[in-house]
DNA sequence: CGAATTTCTTGAACTAGGTCATTTTTAGTT
DNA sequence: AACTAAAAATGACCTAGTTCAAGAAATTCG
């Protein structure tokens, strides 16, 4: 039970089979349909997700409307929004699958439970926080320094699995560009200049 | 001895004298001069580095020349190239001292070390981790919601103590602008629709 | 299947912000 | 105090990416 999310933590600390079966314990598969919220603004976020089948969009909703994706998660990667999340404050982001999908939640209390009954798990939260950190951080290294068709192609380099899942106009959000001029950089492959 | 470092540790988990020490002493205090480097591509980061009292400041140069600030740290801050310490791999960022500056920093096997000793330096380290995760996750909804202009304006309201200390142009490169722009957003107070 | 809804594409006009070049101001250095 | 170097300001022009509008494809679902 729970394999997927217990290879996952093997990956990153070794466990005794008792440890494994009590940290899967602390989590709780659930089925979300397409469409479906899990996270939505004003309520705070109190789960932490585990994807094990399907893909989500985090997204947030500016003043004028338009929505801006802050994060997708296929297969094997976790969403939630962390701002409420680890601070146990209202949202800001809605978290949508964007297929029928399969998660492995665990609720803020438990994983506080497990991070305190042992070190081990508490080395996990910390690797799996120190990764998104590091992510997060050349996220925006490559906001600030590329163009909007680097950012597509380096996407297109390193997460080609993700383009065939999602809406293009969530990526073109996700990449900080309108949807129009993705549609562009994708279809206009004749450099402009070359006539 | 190294007590500012303490009482930043104390603020997220209690700990024995013993135990303070024990940190304490895994630490060593550095003066640094202005314009000297603590981290430079192509070199790993071995260090993670706690500001006692100065101002630093991260950054990447791009392909064309242009520099792109990744981070300010100043007084009781954390600064490192977090892709290169993590992961011990080649650094791709410069971090630079603003000012004569004073540091306090732990080498990566020590740090290691002391997180596999005691569970509550673990969760120190966790934690630290998920408020820089939640932190670059609100500049990225930044980034990706508001324009130049708002983005300073925000900036201003959160952090008006480092907007003394740094230079303009670093300033302008955090948040995604070019240097005449930002000098035209602080002194065009004068809407221009208005002649 | 066929209608309805979403998503994607394309053109044309527009603008936020960038680039370049020059000058002014500020801060270091001896 | 004078000299130098670095940082900030300002004007003129430019462009990457946006916005608006409307049609074409692709999905969804009864």
């Amino acid at each position: 039970m729970n394999h997927k999310i217990i290879d996952h933590l093997q990956k990153i600390v070794s466990l005794t089979q008792e440890e494994a079966e009590q940290f899967a314990a602390s989590f709780r598969e659930v089925k979300i349909k397409k469409r479906q919220f899990i996270v939505q603004p004003n309520f705070t976020a109190r789960h932490r997700n585990y994807v094990l089948e399907g893909a989500f969009r985090a997204y947030v909703v500016a003043d004028e409307g338009q929505d801006h994706t802050i994060s997708f998660a296929i297969n094997d990667w976790w969403i939630t929004d962390y701002n409420s999340y680890i601070y146990q404050k209202p949202a800001t982001m809605f978290v949508v699958a964007l297929e029928d999908s399969t998660i492995s939640q665990i609720d803020f209390e438990k994983e506080q439970a497990l991070k305190k009954a042992n070190h081990k798990f508490e080395t996990f939260f910390r690797i799996v926080a120190e990764r998104g950190l590091a992510f997060h951080q050349r996220r925006i290294i490559s906001n600030l320094t590329q163009t909007a068709e680097e950012r597509y192609q380096h996407f297109v380099q390193n997460y080609p699995h993700i383009i065939q899942r999602v809406p293009q106009y969530a990526l073109a959000s996700y990449l900080g560009m309108s949807t129009e001029f993705l549609s562009r950089i994708r279809n206009k492959k004749v450099p402009k200049k070359l006539l």
